[in-house]
DNA sequence: GTGAAAGCGCTAACAA
DNA sequence: TTGTTAGCGCTTTCAC
């Protein structure tokens, strides 16, 4: 029953129950732990005290003899956002099965302030990877040595990067909807501080190249704010043929205000979205887009903070810089 | 460059640092904790050699002397399901909040093997929160003293228990469908090994004593499980007039199903989901609901880990189980 | 401003 | 089978 022996709620350590055990803490050890060489009804005895004194050993003393698998930081803006979601879980997959530890932490995205929750977790873990506008060199000189590694930086200069490929998206995307005979084709973003987007800037060159004339929407970057901004649109005669989405929850918004405003998806106006989450499948109409394999962000991922945990790759070198492909997955909304 | 003054790759430690610094060990942490009492130019002339010489402070050793914030492992069979996504999210919200670290396994939800999970974890968490089958009694005896928190859980005997009220949920959803005028509903359940779920059952009884007949239908718990399931039956004449889906990625996948058979939802067929995760919202029809508010999900379950931990509230005392409540979401696909 | 000593809680190696 | 010693890497006194 009671939880500690002194009044104090000191933790209850090994030596207590040696103490009271009349042991040494060695044989604790060995009680505890299944070890060999302790005679069964001394284990079962010591077993038992230690249950009533409520004795957990302590995870770090055990770490510092012993050591303990890698232990990663995995810091989200938006953790209710499918995108995210899905990284996460890729990542905490492959991370799992090295042994290690990912540990989730979450901060508002509007206050852009990934470092608050470097600072809360720095000194558990020994790399972090995260997703970052600004206060990137700030967050490093936090981190110390630990490897920081960021998910489609939007600048460079982490000890790791892992990159998407906007270019060859655009390339997919437009091409498709060239291929469908649409001309009046616009990129919805969610709205950047200022100018474009490292995204809508890949788009824009690719378009230029194409020939092809590209205009810019802006929306608050979520569902609701895509159907706001998509239903403001379609009481004008300003609609456009066909839409790219920066990402499907956003392309989820628009084709919802499209459908509300009567408007037919994909026959007056065709939506793309990108990343291929999960749910895209279980839309009406069922949605197209330029996925990402989010299987292989988490391996790359991953992979890339354990060469620069093992000192296989320096920090900041190309080697830590990666990039993923997009593939086009035709459904039914474009 | 060199990531360690000797080959070995033994970890650079504080002592390595002091050394070749001609400095004591006390400096050294002065220096990189940032503490007073050191000369400006010595702190930055060991921060520099800190820096060169790769060293990171060991998480354990620090820890061991300073403490930490609690560490939670949270292990979940199916990272990629939304509606576990939902509830880690909301754990991990309120988790961050207390300055607790929240660490995220995974295991095949087939292999029923919560407990190879918690092995993995056990000896670097303070707790644990899961949600579970059976195997319980042996993984409790893998946590000795650290309480293991299930969510939903099927059997009783963990030392915290945060379950949801079913047998109301039933009287939420079975009342809405009497109202509609529904006489021939169907519960959709995920295939439990034998007989009926906890769920089911809470279902079977309250139609019983509405004197409503319920009949049970069973699929694979996924979209696309559902989605089978459902279509078989639509070719058939025994379409029930109304469907409760277990949860809301089951219903939605009996909704794509019902179109797909150019059944109307919800003239022809009726379908609730339970759990009320967000995509609900943007499918086509909106998702109708029982929902259970995952914000509250985090708040209790954090706070009763913290009560157990705190030992305000002994395992598996009455106090250490707590029951949330439902409630219906009418959109429109009932 | 700096260093020496002690100790956090545990386990590996060696004695008894 | 059990106990003793030493040490993991760090920080907290306290002395200089």
């Amino acid at each position: 029953m009671a939880l500690s022996p002194d009044s104090k709620n000191r933790r209850v350590t090994i030596k207590d129950v040696a103490r009271k055990g009349g042991v040494s803490t060695q044989t604790v050890t060995r009680a505890i732990n299944d070890m060999p060489g302790i005679n069964i009804r001394t284990k079962d005895r010591i077993r038992k005290l230690a249950e009533e004194l409520g004795y957990t050993p302590s995870r770090f003393a055990k770490g510092l003899v012993q050591g303990a698998g890698s232990c990663v930081g995995m810091v989200v803006p938006e953790l209710t956002n499918p995108y995210f979601h899905a990284v996460v879980s890729s990542v905490v997959h492959h991370a799992t099965q090295r042994g290690w530890q990912i540990t989730l932490n979450e901060y508002p995205s509007d206050a852009d302030n990934m470092m608050l929750a470097i600072e809360q977790i720095a000194a558990q873990v020994d790399a972090v990877i995260g997703w970052s506008g600004s206060g990137l060199a700030a967050c490093q000189r936090v981190l110390g040595r630990r490897p920081l590694v960021l998910l489609d930086p939007e600048y460079p200069g982490a000890a790791g990067e892992v990159s998407f490929d906007y270019v060859h998206a655009a390339q997919l995307t437009l091409n498709h909807l060239i291929s469908q005979g649409r001309t009046r084709i616009s990129y919805l973003d969610s709205s950047p501080p200022q100018g474009l987007s490292v995204r809508a800037q890949a788009f824009a060159r690719q378009a230029g190249e194409l020939g092809l004339p590209l205009t810019f929407l802006s929306a608050e970057g979520s569902a609701k704010g895509a159907r706001t901004a998509v239903s403001s649109l379609t009481e004008t005669n300003l609609l456009p043929d066909a839409l790219i989405a920066f990402n499907d929850v956003t392309a989820i918004g628009a084709i919802k205000a499209l459908a509300a405003a009567g408007r037919s998806v994909p026959r007056e106006c065709s939506v793309i979205g990108m990343d291929g989450i999960a749910i895209g499948e279980l839309l009406t109409p069922e949605l197209t887009t330029v996925s990402i394999d989010f299987n292989e962000i988490g391996a790359t991922t991953v992979q890339l903070v354990e060469d620069l945990l093992d000192g296989k790759v320096p920090p900041g070198a190309m080697e830590a810089k990666r990039t993923l492909k997009y593939h086009m997955v035709l459904r039914q909304s474009s």
